[in-house]
Order: structure tokens, then sequence, then C-alpha cells
DNA sequence: TTTACTTTTAACAAGATTGTTAAAACACTA
DNA sequence: TAGTGTTTTAACAATCTTGTTAAAAGTAAA
């Protein structure tokens, strides 16, 4: 087997694959488009992958594995402030959003929910870490006890996720450029950290109507 | 011409292409489908729109037009304050999203991003009211000055948004039943209401990192 | 060079999908 | 009831899409 040329075929189509399948999601993509794009015939796809489906699993899974490790990573180094953690994991997790669209994941799992059930099972456990983490603190007093970790975790992810998902959007309606977009967006972790640590301190005037 | 026929005809193919492209998205979306769910034969789809592309434009711009006065609804009543008016305006915005998918434009415009400038001139003008509101409040010292009025956008939207169109999502890494997640969700929008009139109240101690 | 194996291609097959059309069914009025 | 126009259907046509296959091209070792 000439592995130097197989290998090099195989990841010109799953680079390929990616960026078809995010862009068109899985029903608007077409295997044609993906061969032309990695310049090679069409029946190579099924030589390498055997059907769509299985090259979408394939993508999808790696998209996975790319972002859930991620959400995992959070309690790390137990001598951090829960500020400074909170900080930390912001700035990287809009970092890592900036180049991998979840858009993709969340338009797919909508398509076909089993994708998220049969596929993500392994990472679950470390999802919830998060909410832990935050209860532990309301207990030790740390931080206002009158606000439920979920709806933290609701809002932490929201904030982070949704100006990325819905940059072309926003800055339609902003009236400004995509590069202008940019540009406003680079002080929005910061804002996010501090609004969270904020909301988080206070303890009163919050629930106040 | 039976109006009477014709009319309940075209509301049934309306309501099944409704709901057959707003789960499945165009590219996913069949015309026997919807036929079969309209309970009509898949010819009439073409009597009455002509095209897949047709009948599209027509679920797209109608849900554009359920969707858009809501954005414009903002400085109607000049007396209310501006914290009334958030409430309010949080409040029927996330009542509005509850009922009607979001995703379903997001997802259209991100596969076909002209159907955004094509199709939303005419409410374009109204989306920057928010924007100009807050900048007013700013110079009338009602609210803090150091804050960018877009970034107050961004976030109300992403707090109302984000939570609604990733349900799924959420509920399952909160390891909680979606009637779960919609009874957490209950008292969301005093939340966001109450964490952006605090945020926007306070002068100091933000910016502070 | 021959041989054995892997990689690649062109051509084909099967089925799905959109769109058309001619005729049937229906509804209403004279 | 006959006539006229509208609505609905079954059957068909054209194209697109995925997947298969047999043969060609390439590679490396004996």
């Amino acid at each position: 087997m000439n592995t130097e040329t197989s290998i090099s075929t195989e990841e010109a189509i799953l680079v390929a694959a990616r960026k078809v399948f995010e862009s068109k999601g899985f029903d608007g993509a077409r295997m044609q488009e993906i061969s032309d794009r990695a310049g090679i015939n069409r029946a190579l796809l099924h030589y390498y992958f055997r059907s769509k489906d299985k090259m979408f699993e394939r993508i999808f899974d790696e998209a996975l594995e790319r972002f859930m490790p991620l959400l995992s990573t959070w309690d790390q180094d137990p001598d951090e402030s829960w500020e400074l953690k909170l900080k930390r994991f912001i700035r990287t997790f809009i970092t890592f959003l900036k180049a991998n669209s979840m858009l993709f994941l969340l338009r797919e799992i909508i398509r076909k929910p089993d994708l998220l059930t049969s596929r993500t099972k392994k990472y679950r456990k470390g999802l919830n870490k998060f909410v832990l983490y935050f209860e532990r603190l309301k207990q030790e007093g740390q931080i206002r006890s009158d606000v439920d970790s979920k709806h933290i975790y609701i809002i932490m992810h929201s904030l982070c996720s949704f100006p990325l998902m819905n940059a072309i959007v926003f800055s339609y309606s902003l009236r400004i450029s995509t590069k202008e977009y940019d540009e406003l967006m680079a002080g929005y972790p910061e804002i996010v950290s501090n609004l969270l640590i904020q909301m988080l301190k206070h303890q009163n005037n919050w629930t106040s109507k």
C-alpha cells in the first residue's frame, strides 16, 4: 500500500468535505462538489469512505472531537480563582469559535437529534462540571446564592456563541462591514467576563423588579 | 373561481410547507413530503406556487414579516422608561421566539446570504432604532457612557435568542428533560432584563479587570 | 521485466426529485 | 342540464444524485 499517496488523498478529501459540509450542510452538500474541490474523481470518495453518510459522520465526529474537550477543560487548575477561570475560559472559547463553526454542529443536530444522543456519550460527563463547580461556589458563599447555576451556564454560552454564529446578521443589522464587526468584537471577551463576574458578585439589587 | 376551496387548499399547503421547510431546511425539504402533509397531489404545489424556490421565498418572506416588525417596535411609547421598555421588549421577544423558530431564518441566510440583502431592505431602517435610542440615553446621562450601544444590542439579542435556538443542546448538556428546560426558562426573561438593567446602571466597577 | 497489489478513472445503473401536461373531477351559472 | 372555467389528479419527462464496477494506471518488489 502506498501510504504516502493515500494519506494525502484522504486528507485532501477530508479538507474538501469539511468545507462543503460546513457551508452547505449535509442535505445541501454534493459529492461532486467535494470531489471537485479535492481535485479527484468522485468514485474515490466511495473508495475511501464508502458512502456520503459515513463521510459525514467522520466530519461530524471530528468537529465534536475539537469542540467537546474545550467544554470539559474547566477545573484544570484548582488554585485559580473562579474569576480568572471564567476569564480564561471565555477567552479561549471565543477564540475557538472564531475558527470553528458551531452552527454546523447545531444545524445537523436539529436535522437529526439522534446525532447528539448517539455520538456525544463519552463527553457528556464533562459537561456538567461547570454547573457543579458553580454550585460549590454558591455553597461556599463565594458567589451570590440566589442565581441558578444552570442559568449561568446558559447565559455564558449564549453570550459566547451567538455573536459569532450570527455575525452576518448582526453586522447587517448594525450597518457595519464584517471587518468592522470583527473589530467591534475584539474587546468582547472582556465585556462578557466582566458582565458575568459583576452579576455573580453582587448579592443584592438583582432579583428586584 | 372557487375562492373558498382554493384558499383553504393554498393555506393547507402553506401550513405544510412552513412546517417542512422549518424543520428540514430548503435543501432537506421534499415537495412530496409537503404535499403528503397537506393531503393533496404533488402537482398542486406547482399549480399554486410554480416552483419549490417560489414556494420557499413565500415561506421565508412570511417568516420575515412576522419577525422583523417585532424588532422595530421599540420606541412606541415615548413616556415609558427605558427600564420598562427593555423589560417589555425582552418579554415579548422571548415569547415570540418560543413560537417562531429563528433558526430557520438564520440557517437559510447562511446558506444563501443573498436572502438577507435582497429581502429585508424595507425593514432595515427600523433595525438601528435600538442603537440610536441607547446612544441618546448615554448622551442624556441616563445610562453609563462607557459601553458601546452595539454591544448592548448584541448582548440583548444573544441572551434572548440563543437559549431558545439551542434548547435541545442545552437540555441535553444540563441533563434535564425538555419539559424541565421549559420550566427553567420560565423566569428567564426577568433574569435577562435585570442583568441588562444592572449592567447599564452601574457606571463603575465595570471595565475594571 | 514480470508480478502482485494499490489507486484512480470512466462508464454505467438505480432511484430520487422537480417540474409538465393532458385529462378528469368539480363548481357554478345560464 | 349544458356550458364554462377552475381545481385536482395520474402519468410522464428530464435531470440530478448516489453508488457500483470493470478496467486502466501507478507502484514497488522479486
